[in-house]
DNA sequence: CAAATATATTTTAAGCTTGAAATGAATCGG
DNA sequence: CCGATTCATTTCAAGCTTAAAATATATTTG
């Protein structure tokens, strides 16, 4: 391949990620909007219930920001307000004395029901303008970014 | 349309939200990282200088953070901390004494150009696993979204 | 003109995020 | 068993981000 098509395929793909960037934040940024008006929560916290929500018998501190893929420190304090509002517990887990395994309570469980729902709807509002062909297609080639991605990790 | 099939393509385009963010926070994160071990800088900063780049006569502060997407206050601790560096200054508006311009210093204007060249080469790596042809599609079908969500805002 | 309103910016409080340091506990090699 | 190392978590300092309040200036309107 000449320099010149080598240039212009790197000029494009940079243009790709300045769209990327732009769309994901303003789809982002919507999604912050309206959990904070509709339900005075965050997107950090929808996420860490989230992660709870699919493992009821609890994750490990370390676990929890293993899977957000955030540091341990952030996990701590997003634990710390979940806590203090009712939504999550921390438990001694048998056999480690360092570790603490975090739950969701019932209220925590009911109330990221809501939200789940209510945030599946958004982006679902929020995307509407891409069909579920192109969907297909597009998750398609971003997966092939995320290996590489995660390969050379 | 049933409403299975809605529901089913409700469903795709929640996996692809969550893939699209996975990825771009992928991509950002390994900039963030490069920006800051290899230049000691930020994501924050570069785009400020990015946009103050393309405008060497200046810009006022309301009109950076209109452009950046960003609040004001945002905008004035990110623009002390590039005056702390030497990398942009404030200067007052004849005319207006509520405004202030801010431009990049010769220092700043040539950081950003070293800084700008590593970007641009970071991202055609990150983002090598996508052909010119994809990406123009890919660009394509971002772009609806994102007029979508402008008319919607 | 004076009062009200709008605009440009900064300040503030709160939360998110990180990397690095600190703490306490478990494990491993000798 | 003991010292070194590793591991789980929290704490800390710094920066980013926002919405809302504060400040100062400009514009509009009665």
């Amino acid at each position: 391949m000449s320099v010149e098509v080598q240039a212009k395929a790197g000029k494009t793909r940079l243009r790709l990620w300045l769209k990327l960037l732009k769309t994901s934040n303003a789809v982002e940024t919507a999604l912050r909007d309206r959990l904070r008006t509709e339900f005075g929560t965050t997107l950090p916290r929808f996420d860490v219930m989230a992660a709870l929500d699919r493992s009821p018998e609890g994750l490990k501190m370390s676990e929890l920001s293993r899977r957000l893929r955030v540091s341990n420190g952030n996990v701590t304090g997003i634990v710390d307000r979940l806590e203090a509002e009712g939504h999550a517990e921390r438990h001694a887990v048998a056999g480690d004395r360092r570790a603490m395994e975090v739950r969701l309570t019932g209220k925590g469980r009911g109330h990221f029901a809501t939200l789940a729902a209510a945030h599946e709807s958004w982006v679902n509002e929020l995307m509407g303008a891409i069909t579920e062909a192109e969907a297909v297609r597009i998750m398609e080639d971003l997966d092939t970014v995320a290996r590489d991605l995660e390969e050379k990790r």
